[in-house]
DNA sequence: CCATTATCGTTAACGCCGTTAAGTTAACGA
DNA sequence: TCGTTAACTTAACGGCGTTAACGATAATGG
């Protein structure tokens, strides 16, 4: 009787909303989303959004969200084609981490912008945005022996601050236009740069024991 | 010719619009920072400002420079309470790039915005935004044998991102207020956890030889 | 000393924004 | 048939960055 053709039509109408918004904040960045473009794009008035999102933050954390489920599940792939407990596992969450970001730009800098950061807190997030995946693999990883007994949380943090601080820098600051960061005179974009880093998050920074030869360098 | 007295009185409304405009920002938060805003706390009309800024984002941007010439003068005099070439110091640049961070967190934010990121390049920075600085510590470093050989380019990316990944991630996730981000029942906030990253920063995350490591990675 | 001129500031207005309030239309249950 | 309600509209408010046109005022040149 009551789940009625009005009901499914007003569905219909929140799911076009949200992808309107979702192609905008996609194609044209998040300063062409506004309720009105919105709008504009389902074909209705700016006001009718009010009838299924509370205001335009609920709209973007309902368009943020959705796109974090693809998030998680990308993630959840990338580490899969590693054996579990390894090293490479780990290496793979960070990488498909960057790739992610790099490929959904402007959804990454919605929810992790500094201005209205969307996720109240890691929970929010779904999956953690990878939070639980990546916390489950240095489990595996210290379990099997690959990395050193310690605090899994702060290994946690450590190895997602690494990804998302090379992330946000090259965002924030276009470390690819910068004649420094050529590496062998070959532009280097965030990804090349975190393959770079695997020998200093495996074996740290500090000099080892009887070393003095260049493991590496540029001319 | 002379630089004289109505120019003087230009300098000092200029001055005062910098001012009006810092302290906005710092104890009202980017939000509260209009135009509008900005001239009312100086008395004048919002368009007069026009007279001394080509617009808000130029604005905005003067101000950010100038808050982040004591970011510089802060990193430099933190890196010199420990000894050059030190691991001390590079930990020492580390914890003031955090500790200038939460003090100033208007500032940093508006800097590394991933929405309108304000350094078109690293070397839009005064001092980098203390790039420099790690850089000349890691050469030190690299040179007093305190870290091993290595492109001192990609150790300066790696260090820079773990402390600015940590500090980021902080500000957008509140990992403060996350039940997990408590380590041995304290409440830990990103000075708390770079320093628990120190060991692993140093030592990497490798399980060290005696356990039984799956080291053959892909490298 | 006065006219000119550049400097410093004003008010009014435009088009955008998020959001609220009130009104319209159509489908539905009783 | 009537009343209710969901779906959507238009009108409007206050705030935003910004432009244009205009006035006051101080410095300067003849």
């Amino acid at each position: 009787m009551s789940v009625s053709v009005s009901t499914r039509r007003g569905a219909e109408s929140e799911q076009a909303i949200l992808d309107a918004a979702r192609d905008i904040l996609a194609h044209e960045g998040v300063e062409a989303l506004s309720m009105r473009s919105v709008a504009d794009r389902v074909g209705m008035s700016a006001t009718a959004i009010y009838r299924y999102f509370k205001n335009k933050d609920d709209l973007v954390r309902r368009v943020v969200r959705v796109g974090f489920e693809r998030f998680g599940a990308y993630l959840s792939a990338a580490g899969e084609e590693q054996p579990p407990g390894s090293l490479d596992r780990l290496a793979a969450l960070g990488e498909a981490y960057i790739r992610f970001a790099l490929e959904n730009e402007a959804y990454f800098k919605l929810l992790f912008s500094l201005q209205h950061p969307h996720p109240h807190s890691i929970d929010d997030l779904p999956h953690g945005a990878g939070h639980g995946l990546l916390r489950t693999a240095v489990l595996e990883a210290i379990e099997a022996g690959s990395i050193r007994r310690y605090d899994p949380d702060v290994i946690v943090m450590y190895l997602w601050s690494v990804a998302h601080g090379l992330l946000t820098l090259s965002m924030s600051c276009r470390i690819e236009e910068c004649p420094e960061f050529e590496l062998g005179a070959v532009p280097c974009g965030p990804i090349e740069l975190f393959e770079q880093f695997r020998p200093l998050v495996r074996g740290g920074i500090a000099a080892g024991p009887g070393d003095d030869g260049d493991e590496g360098g540029a001319a």
